[in-house]
DNA sequence: CCTACCGATCGGTAGG
DNA sequence: CCTACCGATCGGTAGG
């Protein structure tokens, strides 16, 4: 994710020459043809668009290659396995995540030291990363932790225990004012269910807005009464 | 599900004599051998298990055939596709939820008219249903919806509806007297959320029983007070 | 990164 | 329900 957004941007002239002289296969989609990393990026994100679409066993290597204009054998050029290409995807997302995660937390604890209006920023980010368009890694995760080798789960669950872990302090605190009527460890396990299976639902194009459903969830998981 | 779980009980002396008759073929896990829609009944059992495990596509017919102790071809004696089995694993799966809601909710009716003791009924049940051991339907529902044809997604859809239709007049019931802090239907979609991601750590070996879970996730979502 | 290819596996069928 | 089989597709590789 190091250079990310910039990945199908129009290349600089030195690229453009390279792909003057060497005139073989057929027109890519953009003339990008550094050796960058940047198909690296694409790999990923269309593998990641395409393997919560359709599923990691029911994706062929081919139809990833196909997303990102390449022929069949080459993602096996930036890749050793397919399996590496879906460790990827979660493995970026999640760091992405906890890197946010920790952002929108030092953004508020200045202000607010208040338990609940941390859980609700929280539970914001969550949705937003969640949520956003083309931001598929936390289906894929859901749907496809089966598919990960023994090794790549335990690397993977590292990174999500870490950004699971500073919900616990923030759930404890609410448990002991009396706002959250749960034991904390049980609530987390119920409240990423909650917010998770939204990713079948939402729809960004109608109904309520982010914000609105961050706030919903929050009223529904924490009472309101007694503020710190 | 019809005659659901007497399927791999010793046969009656007859088809023990067809047994003796017809000797081909290698030894059956029982000697049941009639045609009369046992071995279909096991088929979804294993295809539901086996689905839910490994997932749609990564199970190949020949898994499944295996696993009841068939040849490869054999299964599509009984049913036309891997798909029709999938069909057919979550339609008999969300009927017989459905007759067990029914069952639970007929039960209370008569004694407790309390909306929030119904709804801890809905959860109980719910639990028991996607926790008991060898039901696999709701996971399978959850992470396969896509594998369905639009047909066959439309038929599964009625019955789902069905089941889910009967927790919003308890929902609503619950809002207006305050104890539900949440609009009633994206209420329900967060609760069916926190609860049915509990098939992916729920173990029943250790911790909580499924009634201390049901109750602990009731008192997450609605409040005590204000009964009636 | 493409071309050309390999062995394995898959869903499904015919014919009994 | 088994045997024998088919065409299609798949992950991955060698060699450039």
């Amino acid at each position: 994710m190091d250079r990310a957004s910039a990945s199908s941007e129009t290349p600089g002239p030195a690229a453009q020459a390279v792909v003057a002289k060497r005139g073989r296969g057929r027109p890519r989609k953009t003339l990008d043809e550094r050796d960058d990393g940047n198909r690296r990026v694409e790999l990923v994100r269309a593998a990641g668009s395409l393997f919560r679409r359709k599923g990691f066993a029911a994706t062929s290597t081919r139809d990833i290659a196909a997303a990102v204009g390449m022929r069949s054998g080459s993602p096996f050029y930036h890749f050793k396995s397919k399996g590496a290409l879906l460790f990827e995807v979660m493995r970026q997302g999640m760091e992405e995540a906890c890197r946010k995660q920790a952002e929108a937390l030092q953004k508020t604890e200045e202000t607010t030291p208040d338990s609940r209006a941390l859980l609700a920023v929280l539970i914001h980010n969550h949705f937003a990363i969640l949520l956003s368009r083309g931001s598929d890694f936390i289906p894929v995760m859901l749907y496809e932790w089966r598919s990960l080798s023994a090794a790549q789960r335990k690397q993977i669950a590292l990174i999500k225990d870490q950004y699971e872990a500073v919900w616990v302090p923030v759930l404890e605190g609410l448990h002991r004012s009396g706002q959250l009527r749960c034991e904390p460890k049980l609530a987390r396990l119920l409240i990423f269910g909650a917010l998770n299976w939204s990713a079948q639902w939402f729809d960004a194009r109608r109904g309520a807005s982010l914000a609105d459903l961050a706030a919903a969830a929050t009223d529904l998981f924490v009472a309101k009464g007694k503020a710190q």
